[in-house]
DNA sequence: ACCTGAACACCGTTCAAGT
DNA sequence: ACCTGAACACCGTTCAAGT
């Protein structure tokens, strides 16, 4: 075989495989990757920068679809739409999540992302040394609910008698819906927060 | 040599030296943590079930030394106390907290803390189907400072001009102390936020 | 430029053997 | 009961060879 006329790989194909992989419930790797495309292990060596650029490439790839389009409105607006859209993005890839986690954002698309609400932030009036730290407040929000969907009751599992978790595990509903509402209880109660941060630095 | 007569391992020094491993900066392996024990990775399979073993076993070793105790007061003063905690867990040993995203927590101290504040929540008025969320929303909270801390700038590199997210990322202070005041914000601005949302659930 | 196949160092895990 | 050492299947990565 060896060099075919038309190249079989591409970053995005080994993006978008690598995601259905990990979406398919399997566990992520190279060379699980390399046979879902078909290919040799290091045939993914001429297009990709390792198992972590991979990675990063995932990351890349739902970005450019759920995070690419700039919100417009004020800090509130801009807030909210990422929020949601992050939410999404976790939400219907939870199984992704635990390997973005510890790892270095550098896709362009995603920076934006980040960058827009820095801005937003910035504009609201959040002073410089909190805006990084807000922005990581409101990404690990986001995520922690990805996790949450990821593993519905396989976060935690009891092994001795608990007083109230035990049954709560048992008695809370799962799925996306239930997910969804408390979600955006969740988005409203950090908005409160956030704007009564603000109102707090303007009495300073 | 084989059998000694007094054993070399258990699974608290197994626990303790995982934890020193992952602390030090090397990536955390079975291959590893055998080599630092003086022992064959083999010997490990005596004491522990395997690598996803180890992990639970260290988050317990963790969790019984910053998560013991049980607060006492009102659900306030549980949820600060237990955040705090967990606060200075993460931020004490940061470099641990990707190996325990995504994985099930059984750990009876653990799972005791988190049951505590269950019950905390439970007495405050938090219906049942929220009270998991909301604890998932404060464990999220303290993990995304906790990965914060275990790679100050290395969460977002940006390779193309950023509006804001450079400057900022340049611009930040980091370290330890920083950080605590800043989680000390967030936690009070959580604390108005689920106080709000009792105040509105009483409405109803 | 892009793929294969061989090779490498390393990984987690099992298990018979030894005390 | 607890450790060793050999063995296994698999991992991510490199690189020469082929078109």
């Amino acid at each position: 075989m060896a060099r075919p006329r038309v190249p079989l790989l591409s970053t995005e194909r080994i993006a978008d495989a690598a995601i259905e992989l990990v979406d398919s419930g399997q566990a992520f790797g190279v060379n699980a990757l390399a046979r879902r495309l078909g290919v040799t292990p290091s045939s993914l060596y001429n297009h990709v920068d390792g198992r972590d650029g991979i990675i990063e490439l995932m990351r890349g790839r739902l970005g450019e679809s759920y995070l690419a389009e700039a919100p417009s409105g004020d800090w509130v607006d801009v807030v909210t739409h990422t929020m949601r859209a992050s939410r999404r993005m976790y939400a219907e890839h939870p199984s992704i999540v635990p390997l973005l986690v510890g790892k270095t954002i550098t896709h362009p698309a995603v920076i934006a992302s980040y960058d827009r609400l820095a801005t937003a932030l910035l504009g609201a009036g959040f002073p410089d040394d909190e805006v990084i730290t807000v922005i990581a407040i409101l990404d690990s929000f986001a995520l922690g609910f990805g996790l949450d969907l990821a593993s519905p009751d396989d976060i935690w599992r009891p092994e001795t008698p608990t007083t109230s978790l035990g049954r709560l595990l048992e008695v809370t509903a799962k799925g996306r819906e239930r997910s969804d509402q408390v979600f955006e209880i969740g988005l409203e109660l950090l908005l409160d927060a956030l704007r009564l941060r603000l109102g707090r630095l303007d009495l300073d």
